[in-house]
DNA sequence: TCTGGGGTCCTAGGACCC
DNA sequence: TCTGGGGTCCTAGGACCC
């Protein structure tokens, strides 16, 4: 008895409104106003202060339909600047690390970071101090959970952003009421089961993630996937999903946007894919890698399926991997070639790339194996010059400097932290795990 | 007029081989 | 003219997350 090992404590750390709480840290004025932030074409919201989520403002609502309400309540409505949030998620990571001294560390997504608490005794004491420690470092506002799985550490992260009575601590570690937590939790708020899988649950008469809980695993994999059965098990305080420390490679790297107006000629829609494309590669070759295979793909308006939704997709497989940019222009323009189809009013497109390797780790090539090398290395160079000079100063003669596929971002702000952009491709050398921004 | 972008994992079913 | 079954690989699509 006396000999039963307890497993480690999971913290996971949140940023609040991470996005919003950003824009007012370097905005203070923007602490007296409801505060929104728009994504990519100022199409929908994707941030909100808690003065916008107590108006029922819902996360990825489409601005227009919640436009009025937000004036009337003198809302600060704001572009997205994700270089500014890479500058201050590296900022509560750092203070994770140095200050936390967090020894395993599990970088979640651009807001939130799991750590392995060990088995502490005085784990509510530790909440509360990482809480304290970042708002007073970064003036970011975060959440702790502590639980004994990731699933239950999110829930308690939950609980604890909501609760007057947790304020943004909630420790369910050994905790006596996590029973009564999970019987107040719809089975839809736990992490992985979403609205398809909630509304199966619902069918078969589970409700509550208590209800869950009690569940037969291989039931419950029988009504969704083997990921549910896993919930099950970690609902019980089994661990299942453990923490990923090392350092992962991206599977995909996608570049995809909608366009400012619909577009029809072929010509048109070229140019843009080649855009994203070099932006794409762009991202590829920052995290050290090659790619064997494209997809592009070319949609109508999902919204206006006149004559029909089209979606076009094309997959291109190399024999070999490549970050050469002439080489995957080409592969890029035979899909484009396959998917087009005149008369089709395309409103987005996008590029990704997959089979992802280091350039160090691709197999030589039978033949042009040096013209390759030389190609590899100018295109190195030319990332460099670009890096130093600015974006597209040295670029393909087929990539225009603009086009009208570009979409708008009226809300901007603080212009100074939108140049941060160029060094945030998405993924970092110093960023070691992916991150992904909402 | 207006409805995002970037990821991961799982599964069913077809193609193909022996 | 009859007509198997098992294994593997690949792909498209679904579901989920932030």
């Amino acid at each position: 008895m006396a000999n039963v090992r307890k497993n480690n404590a999971i913290a996971l750390v949140d940023c609040n409104n991470f996005y919003a709480s950003c824009e007012r840290v370097v905005n203070p004025e923007l602490y007296k106003r409801p505060v929104v932030v728009l994504s990519h074409n100022d199409g929908i919201i994707i941030s909100r202060s808690n003065e916008v989520k107590a108006l029922g403002v819902p996360m990825t609502a489409p601005l227009f339909q919640y436009r009025d309400l937000l004036e009337r309540h003198n809302t600060a409505i704001i572009s997205a600047n994700h270089g500014l949030y890479y500058e201050f998620s590296h900022r509560v990571i750092d203070v994770l690390n140095d200050d936390i001294g967090a020894n395993k560390l599990e970088l979640y997504s651009i807001d939130e970071a799991f750590i392995d608490a060990g088995v502490p005794d005085k784990l509510p004491f530790l909440g509360r101090h990482i809480k304290n420690t970042i708002f007073e470092k970064t003036k970011i506002p975060v959440s702790v959970g502590i639980a004994t799985t990731k699933t239950l550490a999110k829930l308690a992260n939950k609980i604890a952003k909501k609760s007057a009575k947790a304020d943004g601590v909630l420790d369910l570690y050994n905790s006596p009421h996590i029973d009564l937590a999970l019987k107040k939790t719809a089975v839809g708020n736990i992490w992985g089961i979403g609205p398809r899988s909630a509304v199966k649950l619902n069918a078969v008469g589970i409700k509550t993630a208590y209800e869950l809980k009690l569940s037969e695993p291989d039931r419950i994999r029988m009504h969704l996937n083997q990921f549910g059965s896993r919930t099950v098990l970690e609902l019980n305080g089994i661990p299942c999903l453990s923490m990923e420390i090392s350092e992962r490679t991206n599977k995909s790297i996608a570049h995809t946007r909608t366009f400012g107006h619909p577009m029809t000629e072929l010509d048109e829609l070229r140019e843009a894919v080649y855009y994203f494309t070099t932006r794409v590669l762009e991202k590829m070759r920052w995290n050290n890698l090659a790619t064997k295979t494209v997809e592009v793909f070319a949609n109508t308006d999902r919204f206006k399926p006149v004559p029909y939704y089209y979606k076009g997709k094309h997959t291109y497989h190399s024999v070999y991997h490549s970050d050469v940019t002439s080489e995957i222009y080409a592969w890029v323009t035979i899909c484009l070639e396959k998917i087009y189809r005149p008369g089709m009013k395309y409103r987005k497109a996008g590029v990704v790339l997959t089979d992802l390797v280091s350039p160090d780790d691709v197999p030589y090539r039978l033949f042009d194996q040096r013209k390759f090398e030389r190609q590899h290395h100018l295109g190195k160079l030319i990332d460099e010059v670009n890096y130093r000079y600015g974006r597209d100063v040295v670029r393909s003669a087929s990539l225009k400097e603009k086009g009208g596929w570009q979409g708008k971002s009226e809300h901007r702000g603080n212009d100074s932290y939108h140049a941060i952009g160029r060094d945030v491709l998405g993924l970092g050398k110093t960023y070691s795990k992916s991150v992904r921004f909402l």
